[in-house]
DNA sequence: TGTCAGAAAATTGTTGACAATCATCAGTCG
DNA sequence: CGACTGATGATTGTCAACAATTTTCTGACA
């Protein structure tokens, strides 16, 4: 969806409005997608809507941003158990082949968090409890509002790849609890950093 | 909404088309706003949408169902989790008198379902986990795609009642983490009570 | 009789126009 | 000079009509 990506780029500012006219004239459609459009974004909490007055990209607070992590990060940790149980050899040499990945692109930091976030999304695929997936990928959109790039420190990169590694050993030995500590901590661990930014 | 009780209360059946024009004349309205109720709906996964075909109002497997249960005990884990470590005086009172309140409808099934549901919404309000709780009540909505009452079994309600008084006291006394043991519990042994009746 | 092509009907997707509501601003009064 | 009231403008909410697509029905043919 197009009006999305704007907002996760950031052509859309927190905060701003979204003029119906405006957005249909610059996509070449009529105000009826558009305002379907806006619903969807509504309830994936990117937008606030209010009546006759319009919606506003949302301008999500530090401490919000913090509960979406605690949240994701149970999550995940769930995501995590339910793929332990159920992984296929298959899945378990993909995970590996990330975990070389990212060491391998360990310095560099575009390309890490690229894969860092692929990584993070074929779990979620992987592990069969869809609902699961859908709203743990919708609350990372939510995240990204505040555009604050948890700009890695030097030796971010080097902790994030000893955490995946305990999550695919654990995955990879088919123990759901440890999975789900490892996965959950990995989250927890990511709030914690980027705290320490402030 | 209303369009989300006819298809709550089961005035629609599951796998039943909905006819935007339909629906309109029975409203009384056009057929814009019907669209965006559905689009609503389709977020929260009570109807599945297919390009130029129409919503459905979704079927919901039993294996589904169960997957739903899964995740809603770690959601509201994590809501008591919360909820332990932040309860005012109040909301301890108001809990206790729940209980209270239970226990004495614990012979009428109808008004102890009722009392249940108010509890469990009471306490995703006052965990101030928002996101955490819309989430968890969406879900809730999803589960009630299957018609199947878990027609309580006599001794059921006892079980219920003694499972929620644990709940309450780790929250009363602050322990979150007993609090997320108690509550994840307690859902999936509802789980557990769903599967028997099958 | 069964199957397939094509037209007819029904339904969704989209559009532009109109009504309802809210924000802005000029003008008046205290 | 400041605050309140009324008109003006802009924007959202809704509607009925049109276009695009799918489904259903009809009828010919193997």
């Amino acid at each position: 969806m197009e009006l999305e990506r704007m907002i996760l780029e950031g052509e859309l500012r927190s905060g701003e409005r979204l003029n119906e006219n405006d957005l249909a004239g610059r996509f070449g459609v009529s105000r009826g997608p558009v305002r379907e459009a806006a619903r969807f974004l509504q309830h994936d909490g990117l937008v606030d809507a209010i009546a006759h007055e319009g919606v506003y990209v949302r301008t999500i607070t530090l401490e919000e941003a913090l509960d979406l992590y605690d949240l994701r990060a149970v999550l995940a940790g769930h995501i995590c158990a339910c793929l332990a149980s159920r992984a296929t050899a298959a899945d378990k040499v993909e995970l590996r082949d990330f975990i070389a990945r990212m060491a391998a692109a360990s310095a560099e930091a575009q390309a890490y968090v690229s894969l860092n976030f692929e990584f993070h999304t074929r779990i979620a695929q992987m592990s069969g409890a869809e609902r699961a997936a859908a709203i743990y990928t919708s609350l990372g959109k939510e995240v990204r509002l505040m555009r604050l790039r948890v700009l890695l420190a030097p030796d971010a990169t080097s902790v994030s790849c000893v955490e995946h590694e305990r999550i695919v050993a654990a995955i990879e030995a088919g123990d759901a609890d440890a999975a789900r500590h490892e996965g959950t901590q990995h989250h927890l661990n990511g709030k914690a950093r980027l705290k320490q930014t402030f």
